[in-house]
DNA sequence: GCAAAAGTGTTTTATCTACACCCATGT
DNA sequence: ACATGGGTGTAGATAAAACACTTTTGC
């Protein structure tokens, strides 16, 4: 079959916002761009889509290429196509963002692209239009996060209750009656609790929690009461 | 400067789902494709990304070649890359929708693009993965429109609170208690009672309300109380 | 024994849900 | 006068918010 004919084509590319928790604040994964333009300077992870590759998988190949991980949580975020977004040649790129449990992380394979991790309030200068994209993959965090369970993503398999607090406060960088917080958690029937606990922030210790799977997935589209059928929503 | 070597540049589309409100149902304006592959068949609007515009821009553009319209609410919803989903050629395609006043829109010009409206649950077959962002396009609007009032893009300036009703119940397809909807309703302060009435489907007549502009851009991004600080939230 | 974090309950307040009758008018 | 859709109020249930003290244990 022809191709079609007097159309411009141009490069897509994926971009990955990259998402971990440490425990005490949100953080960003970022390069140093191995290539020019801006070659050096501080920018997301992300690549060309390739021939055979679906965007999904591109941007799946690119995580693992800095992370070693697979099976990470990654979403679409949006697309960004302005005409001179990079100063090179017109490059449209798919931004995804990625949540990723930093206990996983595999720190020398991040070692040949010079990644580091970078407190959100802390982020340095970005290259193009990553800026925006970044803004908006955090803003799509907070408000998807109010909805879904989406930032247990974030932590290890193991975790406390004051953990997730912090997590929550660092995402809406706000402050939570612990009362109400672990009366609401526990409602959702999300968590199991196990008979461990995590001594390292305190003498006491917390008890660790798990997510209870079956719930985890049944929980994880419904959201409102407004509506009626709360399957036929998500995006 | 220099191109990006050894990379694979390909044909980037903007897709339109656009919706349309009539007082009965929720509508969707295709157009009968007029080029192969697929030419004749039912199909959403679209066209190529030009070299010199943003991919917001081609969606509006798309979008007024087709009604005319301008200033029409237009959304990013997502980007469909699969290799194989137009078979002349890789093409990635970024979908947008829209909400239309159908009040506003223009016949005779979609009349060259033997454009129609087909009820959500008529749609005929469309082509390529086009009925896969036809729904999720679909579930878009349910999510968004539970939490953001966007569904009066899809009505007139002046409109009855039945009207309203009718159109939540159409997009959520369900009933809704008109006691407690009007109460919600009102309790926003979107809504500015006008002095005449709508005959058109009682004889009583029901009044006419406008939007209160302020308060709907004031509030448009508000929409969870599990947050503390409404603004830093939407996409 | 004391500092530091973990854990737990109750009351108040706001919001949501269910539900039924009268009104206005064209025919 | 009657059929049709428009408009309104209240009581009960549910969920959210505010708020303080006791427990554990390493030092």
């Amino acid at each position: 079959m022809q191709k079609y004919f007097h159309q411009t084509r141009l490069l897509l590319a994926v971009d990955c916002i990259i998402f971990g928790f440490d425990g005490e604040e949100l953080k960003l994964l970022l390069i140093q761009r191995g290539f020019e333009p801006e070659k050096g300077n501080w920018s997301l992870m992300g690549g060309f889509v390739q021939p055979e590759e679906s965007l999904d998988q591109a941007a799946n190949r690119i995580l693992k290429q800095l992370t070693g991980l697979d099976g990470v949580y990654l979403e679409q975020l949006y697309t960004f196509g302005e005409p001179n977004r990079d100063p090179k040649e017109r490059v449209a790129s798919v931004a995804y963002f990625a949540l990723v449990d930093v206990s996983k992380y595999e720190k020398q394979i991040s070692h040949d692209y010079h990644a580091d991790w970078f407190p959100l309030k802390k982020v340095p200068e970005l290259i193009f239009d990553q800026p925006a994209m970044v803004e908006m993959a955090q803003k799509r965090i907070r408000y998807k996060a109010a909805l879904h369970p989406i930032l247990f993503e974030l932590l290890p398999e193991k975790f406390t209750i004051p953990q997730l607090q912090n997590l929550y406060e660092s995402v809406y960088d706000t402050t939570i009656d612990k009362r109400n917080f672990s009366k609401r958690v526990l409602a959702t029937k999300l968590l199991i609790k196990l008979n461990d606990k995590d001594k390292s922030s305190s003498k006491r210790g917390a008890y660790y929690y798990k997510l209870n799977m079956q719930n985890y997935y049944a929980k994880f589209q419904a959201f409102m009461n407004f509506i009626p059928n709360p399957d036929n929503l998500m995006a």
